[in-house]
DNA sequence: TACCATACCTTGCGCTGCGAGGTATTATCG
DNA sequence: CGATAATACCTCGCAGCGCAAGGTATGGTA
């Protein structure tokens, strides 16, 4: 059968595109993601542990993320670092989602996209 | 059964925050409101009727939209309006957005949130 | 007579995000 | 030394959202 092939929400991958973000200033793990998306948004954002791991898994299977395990203070940790195909994943997600806000953004203030104001 | 309680997801409720502010300006019908968003978006958004007609009718249904039926060039239309109700929903959440949209924002150029460059 | 555009509607599902729970190890504290 | 909390990892199952796909009806147009 053929499948019905769905594109994905426009409002979707925000996740990725915040751990990818991180990840890309500094080598993370993935309870320090947790911490660091709610302490740097000011805790407007929270990605519980259900959320990041599983994000963390499946970059690093397509290949946008590489790990190794570290241990700090007898602490095992497993830091992630973005590989170049992450590099540029995270490139195109971002574009993609400043397109989306400023759109709406526009919008909300009664304007249309790509219109100045007069 | 207490029936597990989920927030809802932080990303969700834009088409409902973009129809109400689509009717804040302008008495606006089902139809209408699909083409508006795709064109006053420049065509970076597009919500389908599947997304918006549910959207009416839940809106309504909560009081935060009133409908009329009219009749134009002998086509019959139905017109919404956002009630007081609908209005105060509509600043909570487009707060909410901006809110986010900005966290979001300052994470993806390195930044915390709240905290200003120098 | 077709055919397209307008205008409304609902069903069913894919997918994401998330809560809840689980394991194991190390600190902390009485 | 036992108990509790914090660190650090993980996965299962579902709720809900957004959507594609389909359906109806009518008016304009070729």
């Amino acid at each position: 059968m053929p499948a019905r092939e769905t594109n994905p929400s426009f409002m979707n991958g925000v996740p990725e595109l915040l751990i990818l973000s991180l990840l890309r200033q500094e080598e993370m793990y993935g309870y320090e993601i947790v911490q660091a998306i709610s302490s740097r948004s000011g805790a407007v954002i929270t990605a519980g542990e259900g959320v990041v791991y599983p994000v963390l898994h499946a970059l690093e299977r397509d290949g946008a993320l590489r790990s190794r395990r570290k241990t700090v203070n007898g602490r095992s940790r497993i830091y992630y670092s973005v590989t170049p195909g992450g590099a540029l994943r995270l490139t195109q997600l971002s574009q993609t989602w400043t397109q989306l806000a400023a759109a709406i953004q526009t919008m909300l203030q009664g304007g249309r996209h790509g219109e100045a104001f007069r």
